[in-house]
RNA sequence: GGGGAGAUUCCCGAGUGGUCAAAGGGGGCAGACUGUAAAUCUGUUGGCUUUCGCCUUCGAAGGUUCAAAUCCUUCUCUCCCCA
């Protein structure tokens, strides 16, 4: 990727000017990106920014990833609010790794520096950080989105979460950075980064915000929580089959925002044939995440399913007994969690045993020969005596 | 500090003594149709049980009652208004 194509797929950039001097000036810039310990689960909507982060890497600058520590660490007291379970110090580590690991698949390991956000935030003493505080006003903090709604809807806001931009503001004075990007959903607290740092004398960081990738339910934003994302660390064939699943007309934003494929020849694709256009999405991702060597085994499973057949490489349960019951089998292989849901999901014949739909959910299985369940369309287990 | 409103099953939301495992919608899951898409239609959506039925669940803990999501007490939390 060029970086003319960063600032076109921008959605904002604060500012041009100021990014340009500093991109001509030959210095090797601080792109600073801000990392939360508590989802360590990069997904492809991580990807946008972290190409775009790539790209400066190629430049010769360095990104400075800021695992927010200190936040995840004192987590959100307020016992109604679960979105910010609190972690301790050896976790914040971990899903630090995590994350460092997932995001190396994009960025250069050796141009990528990490830093806790504690090792600042700790040592700020009351009265920095009222100093801090008294940058900002309420309704300057209450006009960032989430806020907003929260306000709006009447759910408990925390001070401390108040405090949430500023800190993350503060991680820019603290490394100095130079540019900071994000998702739309970040522009606030880049910009909130921007004014700290004039306060402190700094010259204020160049921000540039990036679509937010709607996830495979083609209404939110990809997340993991919301389960519609496709990880970065998804098998091959995952990614492959959860690429047939981008709603049609999200496919083209997937290409541009995730992939370098020219776009005259995807917008041509997708008008003659949204299929074909969706086979090759999923090939381009498996080859960008596993390498080409992949891509084969992974279209393969997708065809077989289509066609009715059995695919290869499905995961084996070994059982003690020749004879075992069709609800137990479904509760060993993971498929349900209780025998109502397994007999709901026979009853709503989404279970087929060696191709046969299964009627009877006294159905006894006899597993001295190997025998193939499926669960829904494309959820395969063998189960098989030891 | 004072006054008011509220907390229901994944979410929103009805329910004010038995017919409530709890309407309706959303979301999820499965099926039909298809391109393993969308839209649409159907079923399902606490657990155990073949049926009967039993158990757990309506912010928490106690209490009243043959019987409570529904009544009483205390507590916790949230929102709004006034100061």
């Amino acid at each position: 990727m060029e970086f003319d194509q960063i600032t076109r797929r921008a959605v904002q950039i604060f500012t041009q000017e100021g990014l340009l001097e500093r991109l001509n000036s030959g210095k090797t810039l601080k792109i600073k990106l801000g990392a939360d310990p508590s989802r360590p689960d990069l997904h492809l909507g991580h990807s946008v920014v972290l190409r775009a982060l790539r790209v400066f890497q190629d430049m010769g600058h360095e990104v400075i990833f800021i695992v927010g520590d200190y936040t995840a660490m004192i987590g959100d007291p307020s016992g109604k609010n679960k979105t910010r379970p609190s972690l301790s110090f050896e976790e914040t580590r971990k899903a630090g790794k995590t994350y460092f690991d997932q995001a190396t698949k994009i960025l250069s390991k050796e141009k990528t520096r990490i830093e806790y956000n504690s090792q600042w935030l700790s040592k700020l003493s009351f009265e920095e950080i009222l100093k801090l505080t008294s940058k900002y006003t309420v309704a300057r903090i209450l006009e960032r989105d989430d806020f907003k709604n929260r306000f709006e809807n009447q759910q408990p806001i925390c001070m401390h979460e108040l405090l949430y931009p500023l800190m993350q503001g503060y991680d820019s004075v603290a490394i100095e950075a130079d540019v900071e990007i994000g998702g739309t959903d970040q522009t606030f607290n880049l910009l909130v980064g921007r004014e700290l740092q004039k306060e402190y004398g700094q010259r204020p960081q160049e921000v540039i915000t990036f679509p937010l990738l709607i996830g495979l339910d083609g209404v939110e934003k990809m997340s993991k929580s919301l389960d519609n994302y496709i990880g970065l660390n998804d098998s091959p064939e995952i990614l492959f089959e959860k690429s047939m699943k981008i709603p049609d007309p999200l496919l083209f934003d997937y290409y541009r925002l995730t992939t370098d494929i020219p776009l005259d020849s995807v917008r041509e694709t997708i008008n003659s044939d949204i299929r074909k256009a969706h086979i090759e999405y999923g090939k381009e991702i498996v080859k960008m995440y596993h390498g080409e060597s992949a891509i084969d085994a992974a279209t393969r499973r997708y065809f077989k399913v289509a066609q009715g057949d059995v695919p290869d490489n499905i995961p084996i349960r070994v059982v003690k007994a020749n004879e075992i019951p069709i609800i137990e089998a479904l509760k060993a292989i993971g498929a349900v969690t209780s025998n109502s849901e397994a007999r709901r999901m026979i009853e709503g014949r989404g279970i087929k045993v060696n191709r046969e739909v299964v009627q009877d959910y006294n159905l006894k299985l006899d597993v001295s020969n190997e025998c193939v369940i499926q669960v829904g369309k494309s959820k395969f287990f063998k189960v098989k005596n030891s």
